[in-house]
DNA sequence: AGATTATAGATGCAATTGCATCAAGCTTGA
DNA sequence: TCAAGCTTGATGCAATTGCATCTATAATCT
């Protein structure tokens, strides 16, 4: 059993940074695009990584992985999109328990609407305030905060 | 009127590791504090800016500017504290609408027990991740992302 | 095979959040 | 001074989240 020591000042300010950064981020990107009669953030997530994964689409668990959301929160969330016809819900043919989500036109479009209302969000909040060396740095840092650790 | 442009890659993969990174942060913070029986990462926040104001306490106003909380809830929040004897509220005297509020002493004891939990996370997930220095230049940089802007 | 354990996803219920609005007290200005 | 407007904080109601648990199917073990 390894004692784990309490944070250093640095460490602290970066969390403390952290935290605010973040919420400052989701605030001001919640508010764009509930302004633009837009949905949440959240749906922007599971409509982004279903779009990344084209038209195999992905499983439920493997949304709840890759966003970090909770399995009941995918469960729900995705009974909206596809009440929404922003998905479709596909039987899987090797696991009778499964199913396989792919986004729709309907979906890509909505996605494309939100990215276009968010993105300036993000060059505001994160782009005008930093070099790109700058970007680059923070990126490579904090790639190094997550888990597991991105190695680029 | 001046025309936004969309987010740069760079800019788009800060954006990405914060959201990410921050995420894991409070889910391992709450899930921290769960397991130890404690009251949830936002009891923290507030109880934390209490705390710094020491006895002279904050208008519920000033804590909804502090933490980044809804107005509506850090009423409700409060309520809850009360309830559970960890802030007490003040009529205060040059404004009839207004309270003060103050941590009590078992507010301070169960901020201290919340600390030495979620500190640990903190040096976990990001005080041995980094060296001094890294920690010191992340911080540096968000620090340019706040708003206002963090100058130090 | 049959029993046992694990995984995928959904759901009932309680707690929390978001939204809209309210009541009460201040401030301003004709 | 008093009407109009602003600020502080609370609250009813709907939507969302968290928690615990459930059903169904797969995988493992004997």
């Amino acid at each position: 059993m390894t004692k784990t020591a309490m944070p250093s000042p640095e460490a602290i300010k970066v969390w403390a940074r952290l935290m605010r950064v973040s919420r400052q981020l989701i605030e001001q990107g919640e508010e764009a695009l509930k302004d633009s009669g837009l949905p949440p953030l959240a749906w922007y997530d599971v409509l982004h990584e279903l779009a990344e994964a084209g038209e195999g689409g992905l499983r439920p668990f493997q949304l709840t992985e890759r966003t970090l959301f909770a399995q009941y929160n995918i469960s729900r969330l995705l009974a909206r999109l596809e009440a929404d016809g922003l998905v479709e819900k596909l039987k899987v043919a090797d696991d009778g328990r499964g199913q396989t989500i792919r986004i729709s036109a309907k979906g890509r479009e909505t996605r494309r609407r939100m990215w276009a209302v968010y993105g300036r969000s993000i060059t505001e909040l994160v782009g005008h305030k930093l070099s790109a060396d700058e970007l680059s740095t923070v990126s490579a840092l904090l790639g190094r905060l997550r888990l597991p650790p991105a190695m680029d």
